[in-house]
DNA sequence: CGTTTTTGACCAGCGC
DNA sequence: GCGCTGGTCAAAAACG
C-alpha cells in the first residue's frame, strides 16, 4: 500500500452530518459526518514530504461496489483503540472522480494521537438533509451549491455559523459542538448508537481540513477525527479505486496527504458564511 | 510474529 | 414475497 498516486488534493472538504438521512440500510441510524475532500492537483509538493500522518489508525474492513457509483466504497474502523467504534466510509464522488466522500460514523472513545494542529478550519453548520442527489452529485465540485444549501439551511434554522480561524486551534472543537443544533447533536460528540435522534441534519462544512487529529486535552476527541484520517484513507481508497489523473505517483502517500492537508489549511480556507 | 489488507459470503433493511 | 443494495464479519494472504 503504499501506492501513491494521488496528487492533487485541493483540500476541500465538506462535512455535512446526518443524522440519519440515510437509515436505510441498518436501521441503525447513526450520525454520520459526510466529508467531501476535494483532490486537486497541487500535493505533488507535499506528496514528497512525509508529515505525520497520526491521527487514529483505521482499519479496512470492507469494500463494496457501490450501484451508480463506479469507484467502491471502502469501510474503516478505528484500530487505535478495541473499544472505539469509530467507522469511516470512503468513496470517490461518481460525477468528480476527483472528489473523495468521506463518511464518518460514530465517535472515537479514546483520546486520539496528539496532532500538532494549526491549521484553520472553517466549519459551517446548515441544515441540510441531503447532500448528494440522489441522480448525481452535482455538488462535487461545486461549493457554491453547497452554500446555497448551507444558506438555505441555516436560513430556516440553524445556529449562526461558526466559521472562525480562531476556532482551528481548539474552538473547532467547540463549534463542533455546537454548531448543531444542540451540544447534543454533534455529531462526533455524541455517540454512535445514541445517534438515534437527529431531528435537523445539519451540514458542517469544514474548510480544508477539520483537524482530525487534533486531540482534546481531555474531553474525549469525539469529532476530532476527520482530516487526516481520512486523508489516510482516501489516499488509500484512491489508491484502491483508481489513481488519481494526476501526474504524479509514487511515493508517499498518507504522509503526503496529510501535508497537503495541512498546507491547504493554512493556505486557503473556506469560510461558509450562512448568509 | 503481529497487524493490516483483501475478497467473499452472509445478513438485514427497504423498495417494489 | 422477492429482489436489490448496503454493511459487516470472517478467513486467508501480504507486509512491516
Amino acid at each position: 500500500m503504499d501506492g501513491s498516486h494521488s496528487e492533487g488534493l485541493d483540500s476541500k472538504i465538506t462535512e455535512e452530518l446526518k443524522p440519519e438521512t440515510q437509515a436505510s440500510k441498518r436501521r441503525k441510524v447513526v450520525q454520520k459526518t459526510v466529508v467531501t475532500v476535494k483532490i486537486e492537483a497541487n500535493e505533488g509538493k507535499q506528496r514528497s514530504e512525509g508529515p505525520p500522518s497520526d491521527c487514529w489508525s483505521w482499519r479496512k474492513y470492507g469494500q463494496k461496489p457501490i450501484k451508480g457509483s463506479p469507484y467502491p466504497r471502502g469501510y474503516y474502523r478505528c484500530s487505535t483503540s478495541k473499544g472505539c467504534s469509530a467507522k469511516k466510509q470512503v468513496e470517490r464522488s461518481r460525477t468528480d472522480a476527483s472528489m473523495l466522500i468521506i463518511t464518518y460514523t460514530s465517535s472515537h472513545n479514546h483520546p486520539g494521537p496528539v496532532l500538532p494542529t494549526t491549521n484553520n478550519l472553517t466549519v459551517t453548520t446548515t441544515e441540510h438533509t441531503k447532500l448528494e442527489p440522489p441522480t448525481e452529485d452535482q455538488p462535487t465540485t461545486t461549493t457554491p451549491q453547497k452554500e446555497d444549501l448551507e444558506q438555505e439551511a441555516q436560513d430556516q434554522d440553524q445556529q449562526p455559523l461558526i466559521n472562525s480561524e480562531e476556532d482551528a486551534n481548539e474552538d473547532h472543537f467547540h463549534y463542533s459542538q455546537s454548531p448543531f443544533n444542540n451540544s447534543q447533536e454533534n455529531p462526533f460528540a455524541e455517540n454512535l448508537e445514541d445517534t438515534t435522534t437527529y431531528e435537523a441534519p445539519s451540514v458542517v462544512l469544514f474548510e480544508e481540513e477539520p483537524l482530525s487529529c487534533y486531540n482534546p486535552p481531555l474531553p474525549p476527541p469525539l469529532m476530532a477525527f476527520s482530516a487526516i484520517d481520512k486523508s489516510e484513507e482516501e489516499y488509500d481508497f484512491y489508491d484502491e479505486l483508481e489513481e488519481l489523473p494526476s501526474s504524479s505517483s509514487s511515493s508517499s502517500s498518507s504522509s503526503f496527504f496529510t501535508s497537503f492537508l495541512r498546507n491547504n489549511f493554512f493556505d486557503e480556507r473556506i469560510l461558509v458564511h450562512p448568509s
